[in-house]
DNA sequence: ATTAGCACTCGCAACCAACGAGTGCTAACA
DNA sequence: TGTTAGCACTCGTTGGTTGCGAGTGCTAAT
């Protein structure tokens, strides 16, 4: 057991300071408003005098982990003090059963498409969370070709058919100068399934592209437009995220003043950024983190948190889910919420694939 | 000619009140500020006083085309006096040939599918407008198939592919129990472009049930099968409104209070909603509208204004576009802006369909 | 019919005082 | 030596007062 704490350290914290902070941090959540001695003592009835704990807030704020909003008045969490208590205080709120199990039954309804799952996964995460619920689609290189079929349509056109992994099926058209002749049809179909069966779809474009020499001697015409057809595919995979239940963050008193609001739905905006910020904050640790705003940011935003989590499909990362909102989070549900649901959808995606 | 007027009445203006009312409604729409009787002859330089305006401007308020804020501050003008600007007395400003071929090239660039360029489209009102875009898809009724196609894949699957009048190709999997037989394969495939080929993608579902009988009786399960996926084409047909550009509305400033730009959000989230807003500004007169906050609506926002207008698809009416602001938008732009936009969708989607 | 003049209204910003929540510090206490 | 009570002080918030200015409606003169 270490030796008991006597002398004030900048380093690490003694009990009693960590669960006034704890204490600060839960009470701010809750109220969004700053909370100075007396209401933690009140609120935790704790055996200590008032004065007593102002002296521990007090170190507290020069450890750099609360601030005073103005001289004189309550203490308010920093990003130090939200870091330290999502990584040493909060008591992670296990869901309930009953809840599990709703977000379970939730989702067994939900199994066309994985773009369908996952779009549904924001929904539900917006709605648990009564934050802005993100979710993003499948890694597109989680997502290999399963098979290719050339159909000939009408006259002079040729339709190209692609199976991946997880049943969905894409398909396009091309226009063909000359009508299709079977036995080229077969060819470049056997060609397509020989080489490219297995390539996730993001490397698709690239892979082709540099075995295009190969075929483009025989069957040219018929071959080069098909191709130009198969460039095209990334920018059909769709949009890149699912993004649901944003006006609740209006609720927030953070995002009462307009600046702030403004910047927020800015940034709802931008899908990159946002996918930027969710790998950011997923980056170290084990793929389920907590991102408290302007920690190490090159953006302008202040005043945000972000609780996300990888979700793998057969063990493999494939993508990320989160909750967007004020940095003054119940990140100890959230935590729980995010977490579990991203073992669903990873449960429910690799059920998917075939 | 008509005789000059002399008396004033509540049915219709006299030439000296339309200017002032005109006079009012475009000093409003710039400003944003309530406009006094000195302010309108300043502006625009009459050959009046200030009093013999204000004595124009309180009959306009008795009329109801305007209104103050408070008693004695600077008039406002009223959904009745919107209305009346934008039929009577709005130069509609015609866009610029240079802003005619942008809007066109932009397009060009865009023919990949209806859903992309429509979705384009609404980006691009967004920001012409620097209001929010909308665009509605094509209606469900527009979008025709044109052929089917049966594919096996691997061993029990069957996709089964759609094309439509626009060439793009929606796809689906369906999981047999028994590996597919093809002579029946034919037969089914046979049966449904015979049966089906023509009808609207939104009735394909109730059309392929109500036939459901003639065919079970000869190929049960692998019928029966399909037809379950067929079933699902409508909701494949993924989200009916494409929107952007919201955040700009953020820098009206009567979104500046949170009240307002809370309800504008939660509107916008709504995509049914937006829709009937769009469809009832339409809904009259010749398919292109302009439609002003509460005029009988049912919703509760105050406050808004859209111009919207139909785009047309081989001379059908296939879908809407139109720009959501503030009440207090600059019509006389943004109407032709729309209007024309709505002409070029048109064409572009019509040079798609086969 | 139009205009000038004038008293009046009302929102807005500035200023002020009172209040209260909360602090830091000091001195007393266990 | 750590804890507590007491107290003076700070500072945001609230409510009331005031003055200003933009704008009006009305009346009387043109």
């Amino acid at each position: 057991m270490a030796p008991r704490k006597t002398q004030k350290q900048t380093s690490s914290l003694g009990e009693r300071e960590r669960e006034i902070l704890h204490a600060v941090v839960n009470s701010y959540i809750t109220t969004a408003e700053p909370v100075g001695s007396r209401a933690v003592v009140k609120r935790f009835n704790m055996n200590l005098s008032a004065a007593t704990v102002r002296n521990a807030m007090a170190d507290l704020e020069d450890m750099g982990y609360l601030q005073q909003v103005h001289t004189s008045s309550g203490r308010v969490p920093t990003d130090n003090g939200y870091r330290y208590y999502v990584d040493h205080l909060m008591h992670v709120q296990e869901l309930t059963l009953s809840e599990k199990r709703r977000i379970e039954h939730d989702f067994s309804q939900k199994l066309e498409s994985a773009d369908d799952l996952l779009r549904h996964t924001s929904h539900l995460l917006a709605l648990a969370s009564h934050q802005a619920g993100i979710a993003e689609a499948l890694d597109t290189n989680q997502v290999r070709i399963q098979r290719f079929e050339l159909i000939p349509v009408g006259r002079n056109r040729l339709a190209v058919l692609m199976v991946d992994n997880y049943g969905t099926v894409r398909s396009m058209i091309a226009d063909l100068i000359d009508p299709v002749e079977t036995n080229q049809l077969e060819k470049l179909s056997t060609f397509l399934n020989h080489n490219f069966v297995g390539t996730p779809i993001g490397s698709l474009a690239n892979s082709i592209r540099s075995q295009l020499g190969e075929i483009l001697g025989e069957q040219r015409v018929l071959a080069q437009r098909t191709l130009e057809v198969l460039d095209l595919v990334p920018q059909h995979q769709g949009k890149r995220l699912f993004l649901n239940g944003a006006v609740q963050l209006f609720e927030q008193p953070e995002f009462q003043r307009m600046e702030q609001a403004r910047e927020v739905f800015g940034l709802l905006e931008e899908h990159d950024k946002l996918i930027d910020i969710l790998r950011k904050a997923v980056a170290d640790g084990d793929g389920r983190a907590v991102f408290i705003s302007s920690e190490n940011d090159n953006l302008g935003i202040e005043d945000i948190g972000v609780v996300a989590s990888t979700y793998k499909v057969n063990g493999e990362p494939a993508g990320l889910i989160g909750v967007l909102g004020p940095r003054r989070m119940p990140y100890s549900k959230l935590t729980s919420l995010v977490h579990h649901t991203a073992d669903i959808v990873g449960r429910f995606l690799t059920k998917l694939t075939k």
